[in-house]
DNA sequence: GCCAACGTTGGC
DNA sequence: GCCAACGTTGGC
């Protein structure tokens, strides 16, 4: 089993959007590195921490699962979407996605200065300077730690 | 709102 | 295939 950060901006989708949800497809990556790691990488049942970026403060707000893999990215296709790509066709997509279902939100939100400060984090890829891959591996011992700052039981 | 970091595009 | 220009991300 792999975990993961996954990055949505609050306003855009938060963790109480996930929870009111419980599922939700991951749609609008557009960025290679990002999709690759869902399309090649990613497996049902990994671990993901649900990161709320661009918001006062960023930080890590709760844990969701991979449930699905391997969807096809429907926003490609809707040229109403900010997502649309006419590079995309039907028969050849371009973006692929995951679903992934809530697990639980933090007692403590776990704020981007903490994760910063704390040392067993070192090498955590995003307390990186200019780390903007908005999916982004973590080790398990990274991940056991920000759940136990976050006050979830690991 | 600023701007550093980084990804993508497109001319050559 | 290089790289300058441009666009986006996202912390501050």
């Amino acid at each position: 089993m792999q975990y993961w950060l996954m990055k949505s901006e609050p306003e855009t989708y938060s963790i109480d959007d996930l929870h009111l949800e419980q599922k939700t497809g991951w749609d609008g990556i557009r960025n290679y590195q990002a999709r690759n790691l869902m399309r090649d990488q990613m497996q049902v049942g990994d671990q993901v921490l649900f990161y709320h970026s661009n918001a006062k403060p960023p930080g890590v707000a709760g844990l969701a699962v991979v449930s699905q893999t391997g969807l096809v990215d429907p926003s490609q296709f809707d040229s109403s979407s900010k997502y649309f790509d006419p590079k995309a066709s039907l028969e050849a997509p371009r973006w692929i996605m995951v679903e992934i279902t809530y697990k639980s939100s933090f007692s403590h939100f776990v704020p981007l200065p903490d994760l910063r400060q704390q040392k067993e984090l070192e090498g955590l890829m995003v307390i990186q300077k200019g780390s903007r891959l908005s999916v982004q591996p973590v080790s398990q011992q990274h991940f056991e730690t920000i759940c136990q700052m976050g006050g979830a039981r690991v």
